[in-house]
DNA sequence: ACACATCTACGACGTTGCGTAGTAGACGAT
DNA sequence: ATCGTCTACTACGCAACGTCGTAGATGTGT
């Protein structure tokens, strides 16, 4: 159900509901059980608007593979061993982007 | 119950037993089962030894982690975006390493 | 004021994975 | 024959998850 996070920002129940309907034949409460879960699990927030809340993504896909990343790498015991494995995994393409955020890293901190 | 990884490899699941015994009050058959789903799940592989299956982590702690980490990256969207947070949550130290692991992937390959 | 639509809150049900364990059956050793 | 050791199969409780229904509050149109 995490692909609600495609959308932009800050939706509604109904909006979110109309936006999954296409593609989905789903409850309005589903929903929107779904959403509050989400929100307990802190990986949503909400905000009140009039009657009804508007719900954002805490953090963008991106952030979420990240953490997600950090965790895996945490459970590793070995944490160099698991990096390289990784970046041997990896694609040319996507180590290019990984010495690029190095280096963009290195940059930043001095 | 993971940490049986931690042993050596190749293990009898009376080894295996007697290992976990030490630090957990589980019953011969709880190891047994649990040792049963790893290998239905391909984590673990297994030979026969006698009567007796003997089993051996299918790929080493690192290699999970390393696949975890692979995992949350396909989930992302923009990888780019991925990669870049993820530096960022590292720390100086997992920086370093990952540099190294790019080093001396690049010499590898050419 | 009343009916209707729209929301939220809360509970419920089935499925799945997991940790734990018991029982049954096979087989070798004593 | 009886034990001990193994495997295979089954089961139970629990938590998470996807799915949904019902109840109650509140706003809107007539």
């Amino acid at each position: 159900m995490e692909q609600l996070w495609a959308a932009p920002d800050a939706l509604t129940v109904r909006a979110v509901y109309e936006q999954v309907s296409t593609t989905r034949d789903l409850a309005y409460t589903t929903v929107m059980t779904v959403l509050d879960r989400l929100a307990k699990k802190k990986l949503t927030e909400r905000e009140r608007d009039g009657k009804a809340w508007r719900y954002r993504a805490a953090a963008p896909r991106e952030e979420m593979a990240a953490d997600l990343m950090r965790d895996a790498l945490d459970r590793a015991g070995d944490r160099r061993e698991a990096l390289v494995r990784f970046v041997d995994q990896v694609s040319d393409e996507e180590a290019a982007l990984l010495r690029e955020a190095l280096a963009r890293l290195e940059e930043r901190e001095g």
